[in-house]
RNA sequence: GCGGCUGUAGCUCAGCUGGUUAGAGCACCUGGUUGUGGUCCAGGGGGUCGAGGGUUCGAGUCCCUUCAGCCGCCCCA
């Protein structure tokens, strides 16, 4: 055993999940799962790899750089691991498009690939929870991925002064910059200086903004725009301060907004329109959740030209994805995981046998507990010190302990509540029903 | 792809300017003998000091390479 345990190590950026870490790795999907199903969302899943034309097709050949790629020995074709889940998504619904009803509602929480240097919230393979709806138009369909959104943070414990929703729409800000004096052909330029906007220097935002062409008064437009969020409900104030736009996108913005608050979400949201994620096919809202001083936890938006893209006919979409990497980082600082191993499953009784030779007894009782649907675990360790095995239990977080000794002789079994101490005598004939009315199953 | 820091038992680390068979705490296992718990006592297993090469009489301790981790840059679907 010493001297082969460095020989194979995990792949870089990939990890380990011992049962601990399983166990919270279970609870947060649970959280995922249960919010989705509750706000109507249907669990799906697709292959672990597509063919690399897939993903080139939606981002371009550049993405193969960041995309664990294969061909099989001797054969044509290429595939990629899986490093989104849209593409996917579309070409299912693509493939099926006839038969669904409109809209679908669709999650899955599958795990991702991207042949990326690990760093603070990135990860070589990952988990991630999607939620899209497919098939409906409506503002009202952003507002319920963003509400499904918002049930998984409360669910994990956020309140809106730790996790904001950032909202954006590519329209109003396309309008906006365009009203301000951007050239069409700058658009693509400004969002890229927008989205950097935190990164560099603030004379070299403005510098860069002066080269196309942008009066002093402007470019302070510009920063206004892109700096300080506004508020939902107050989408009159844009309109107002950018006087002369046109109001299509606000417009928009404000059945956005108005579905938020009816909601009730309107604590954790508000515009910010230096967000510009994946300008490459968003094509109406989008938006990110953001904590303090981390990367973004989920980000999404409406994308409504994908479908069409992999062969499927012309089908508004909107989604958002949520990282199980940057969670973990946020839950931990929020203080919001508790130690791992209370994640772990208790068992609802652990059986000891105080007995030299209890002629199988032990081991029957178990089986027993077991079919019957109880949690039934027994000690691997040769004692009898039945204070040892009570320490073994009580480690483990059993619920109760069963104790084979000499009142067996009458057909009986001492039943212990771990918790309160207490101790009775129970009659093995009777013990399943006990312990199922005990733990209320 | 680029840069900085780090790498000693399962975990957290100690090991002074290179010098006898590499340590601690926690965890794990066994026992404390004939039935009551996370305490205590005693004992035990486990490390070729990430790996490879080099300098040296001698390296965990110095140098090079490599792998991995962390933190940034690029990128971020």
């Amino acid at each position: 055993m010493a001297g082969n345990t460095h020989k194979f190590q995990a792949p870089k950026g990939t990890r380990d999940f011992y049962p601990p870490a399983m166990a919270v790795r279970r609870y947060i999907e649970s959280v995922w799962r249960e919010v989705s199903i509750n706000h109507g969302f249907e669990e799906i899943d697709g292959p672990t790899f597509e063919h690399l034309e897939l993903y080139t097709a939606k981002s371009g050949p550049g993405i193969v750089s960041e995309l664990f790629s294969f061909r099989r020995e001797g054969g044509d074709a290429d595939y990629a691991l899986r490093p989104e889940f849209t593409p996917t998504l579309a070409r299912m619904y693509a493939s099926a498009a006839q038969t669904l009803p409109k809209p679908v509602k669709w999650f899955c929480i599958p795990n991702f690939f991207r042949a990326e240097r690990p760093q603070r919230g990135r990860l070589r393979e990952f988990f991630q929870w999607n939620a899209d709806i497919i098939g409906d138009d409506s503002p009202s369909a952003d507002a319920e991925v963003i509400a499904v959104t918002v049930g998984v943070l409360e669910k994990f414990g956020f309140t809106p002064d730790q996790v904001k929703v950032k909202i954006s729409h590519r329209d109003v800000v396309r309008d906006l910059l365009m009203h301000l004096g951007i050239k069409e052909q700058d658009l693509q330029t400004t969002f890229e200086l927008i989205d950097r906007r935190d990164k560099i220097p603030d004379h070299e935002f403005e510098a860069s903004l002066g080269q196309l062409g942008l009066s002093i008064d402007r470019i302070y437009d510009i920063k206004r725009l892109s700096g300080a969020p506004f508020e939902i409900g107050e989408e009159y104030q844009i309109a107002e301060y950018f006087e002369g736009v046109p109001k299509s996108g606000i417009e928009s913005l404000e059945r956005l907004g108005s579905e938020l608050r009816d909601r009730g979400l309107r604590p954790w949201c508000h515009y910010n329109f230096s967000i510009v994620r994946g300008l490459a096919y968003y094509t109406g809202t989008v938006f990110e959740v953001i904590a303090e001083g981390e990367r973004s936890v989920a980000g999404g938006g409406r994308y409504d030209k994908l479908v069409e893209l992999v062969g499927g006919p012309l089908t508004p979409a909107v989604g958002i994805a949520m990282g199980d990497v940057v969670l973990r980082l946020i839950l931990e600082d929020r203080g919001l995981l508790g130690e791992t191993e209370e994640y772990l499953p208790r068992p609802d009784v652990f059986v000891i046998s105080a007995l030299d030779d209890d002629g199988g007894q032990m081991r029957k009782l178990v089986a027993d507990l077991r079919r019957s649907g109880l949690h039934a675990r027994h000690s691997y360790r040769a004692t009898k010190n039945v204070g040892k095995l009570l320490g073994e239990a009580g480690k483990v977080r059993a619920r109760f302990a069963v104790i084979l000794g000499k009142e067996l002789e009458d057909g009986a079994v001492a039943l212990k509540d771990l918790e309160s101490g207490d101790q009775r005598e129970v009659k093995v004939e009777l013990l399943v029903q006990t312990l199922k009315d005990a733990l209320g199953k």
